[in-house]
DNA sequence: AGCACGATGCTCT
DNA sequence: GAGCATCGTGCTT
């Protein structure tokens, strides 16, 4: 399979912490007015059935989440805190209701366009290392200009949203612990469903 | 370098 | 009406 190849849907109907953690190191491209954004994933995050931090807990279906009963390989995104909105993919089977959110990633193509959604300014400085750009869940939808219009799309080029096989990451280059900003979830809370790459610095 | 807090609006009970 | 899968600011050490 070359590497330009789109991680095909079979990719994403597994688990979604099994998905997680095969999908660091790997690449997410953005169509952004026919220019390519180009991100590697470096931090991720697994919600499951039966997971209380899940949006789709209790196999509930409702307006917000219906996205996560598709079949793996969908983008599902929502909006919280009144501003912000969070990129996420959808795993597993059809009905299933799982995800996985993207909380990190590091810019590769498109440097401009990023930086400009960013806006970065005055106020808000443009950080020296790149790596500093998109690391929070808000921080990559709004980098790569992706709102509500993108949810529900198959992550296929044809849909301008997609993912490639970027450069696997190593079990010692990864590092795992519990997901932020669920505390609400009880002891789901504390499970070790985050994962992200050590940041190799010289 | 680390905490506390306000912004801001949608979702679901 | 409460709470949220957050971010940036402004203050303290």
């Amino acid at each position: 399979m070359p590497l330009s190849a789109a991680l095909p849907p079979a990719f994403f109907r597994r688990p979604a912490t099994t998905v997680a953690r095969d999908l660091l190191g790997r690449d997410l491209i953005v169509r952004h007015e026919n220019q390519p954004l180009r991100v590697r994933l470096t931090d991720v995050e697994a919600y499951m059935q039966n997971d209380r931090a899940c949006h789709a807990n209790n196999g509930k279906k409702t307006k917000r989440n219906a996205a996560m009963f598709d079949a793996g390989g969908v983008a599902y995104l929502y909006f919280v805190y009144g501003m912000h909105w969070v990129l996420n993919f959808v795993t597993g089977d059809e009905n299933v209701g799982e995800a996985v959110m993207v909380r990190g990633v590091l810019p590769l193509e498109g440097h401009e366009i990023i930086s400009s959604n960013r806006r970065f300014g005055q106020k808000m400085p443009q950080p020296r290392h790149e790596a500093k750009w998109l690391d929070g869940p808000a921080k990559v939808a709004q980098g790569l200009g992706l709102t509500g219009l993108h949810n529900g799309l198959a992550l296929q080029p044809g849909s301008g949203l997609w993912l490639e096989m970027g450069q696997p990451v190593a079990d010692k280059q990864v590092m795992t612990g519990p997901r932020v900003g669920v505390d609400y979830a009880g002891e789901d809370a504390l499970l070790p469903w985050r994962w992200r790459v050590v940041e190799l610095r010289g």
